[in-house]
DNA sequence: GCTATATCAATCGCATACGATTAAATCGCA
DNA sequence: TGCGATTTAATCGTATGCGATTGATATAGC
């Protein structure tokens, strides 16, 4: 391990991240989202009306990065924001109907980063399984 | 490649990228560095005296991210900023002593970091590459 | 029941990222 | 030579990220 930018894997990881934001972004664009507010919404598109803490698990946010992100969501009418009735710490975030619709016009993004990564789905899926393997080491860790 | 997030491989870069920054973060606090500050610092103690853009295409940052950052370098005392006298458009950065100084207390990060990885150095070395790869398709694509 | 503790979202400050624009300097080409 | 096009860094505005703190609510233990 030595100390260039080629070599390191935090870099590898880093300069990767960047290149895939930047393929999302004509196509985030289209649906006036940014990356981040994108995962949040995938994540509500796979399950709806999770708390704030909930969502942020998953994308491994805290409150302090997706409070100002969700009620930018909610100023573009997506989603809306309502105290817990069962415990009013919480803060449950659920899909409008304009939200709801959305993921349609999310359907073909992955295809299109299939298609720009060279690689095949088998390839792809495998490295992803690499990635998220030392993701969960270095969480671990 | 469906729309779910565990599914997503951009969602395994975006993770993995900070949880490798979340590794780094003790590392480098104690440098007094953050993560791209250090990026910065690496690509000059492997070349010292670069241009802003040469800079840029290295980290893959442009100078609207570059400027601020180098000027809160150039206030910590560990580069200087100065005007090319061959081409008054540009600005060479330089390493001060103590920049270069920081290099040899740098010098074990990259161990640490293979450590809390989990994986061998032939693994991760193979992981890297793919990586790249991947990265270097994006960027054309 | 009552209080110390824990949890949850929000807020604040600072440092990236990045699109768009600007200003200065250099280059290209007639 | 001269002038439009290009290059380079800097600036501006917006949106993340994140450490630290705050305020409100819920829980646990006595």
């Amino acid at each position: 391990m030595t100390l260039a930018l080629p070599d390191m894997i935090c870099f590898a990881l880093y300069s990767a991240t960047h290149a895939m934001q930047h393929v999302y972004k004509p196509l985030l664009d289209d649906l006036g989202l940014t990356y981040p507010q994108y995962l949040v919404l995938t994540a509500l598109w796979t399950q709806d009306g999770q708390t704030v803490g909930a969502l942020g698990r998953q994308v491994q946010l805290e409150s302090n990065t997706l409070t100002p992100l969700l009620k930018r969501l909610e100023e573009r009418g997506l989603i809306t924001r309502t105290r817990s009735e069962t415990d009013e710490r919480q803060v449950n975030i659920t899909l409008t109907d304009p939200g709801r619709t959305l993921k349609a016009r999310a359907a073909h993004i992955p295809a299109c980063v299939l298609e720009k990564s060279g690689l095949s789905l088998d390839d792809l899926t495998r490295l992803r399984d690499q990635i998220t393997t030392l993701r969960d080491h270095l969480r671990a860790g």
